[in-house]
DNA sequence: ATAGAGTAGTTTATAATATAAACCAAATAT
DNA sequence: ATATTTGGTTTATATTATAAACTACTCTAT
């Protein structure tokens, strides 16, 4: 009846770094920061954990003197995004 | 950018419960339990919250001798669930 | 009548998560 | 020189989800 939500996404910080990331080539860590409004540690540990599970990759580096880190999704970040959607869509259209 | 997700319904087991009420006059535990796929202490905890939050009633009785456990969602819960699933939209519909 | 299995749950304990707070190292500003 | 800012990480705490254990009864068979 409701497929199992992949734990990864089902959380709000990770799922809207996600959805941030499928849309675009790459993208800092102050930027994701931004955009979803979070504290950099939550950012940290949530990055770390999307990481862990193959979804993005975390580049780091410097520029002008400063720590740079970036992030890129995978092939199979996108692929479990389009799960997830698949999935939860059926939790929110439900039948008539 | 991302509206927060009421974090009552951002739970795989209460957004199930509440996806399958709003589409049914009132729903039995059993029921409740079988179509969820979940065990009954979870799905006790989950019942108990929807209803600390307002978004369900429960009505406790007997049939046949048993106990006879009935949800309903509240008005309340449909609004919240509405919101909740306009919100989520805003993560899985990425802009383009 | 009573032992055993089943129904319909609740309560409690544990594991996993999310989040915030505290911290760190280097850079820049005063 | 020291204070503040940048760009994070690590650690601690609170919340959640889940499973396991338990309760209270009923039904059935002996």
């Amino acid at each position: 009846m409701f497929a199992p939500l992949d734990p990864v996404l089902h959380s709000q910080l990770r799922l809207s770094v996600v959805s941030l990331l499928v849309s675009v080539r790459a993208a800092e860590f102050t930027w994701l920061r931004e955009k979803t409004g979070s504290t950099a540690g939550n950012l940290s540990v949530q990055l770390n954990k999307l990481a862990e599970a193959g979804y993005i990759e975390i580049k780091k580096s410097f520029r002008d003197n400063y720590p740079l880190t970036e992030c890129k999704i995978t092939k199979k970040g996108i692929k479990a995004f389009e799960a997830y959607v698949n999935n939860i869509k059926q939790y929110i259209h439900q039948k008539k």
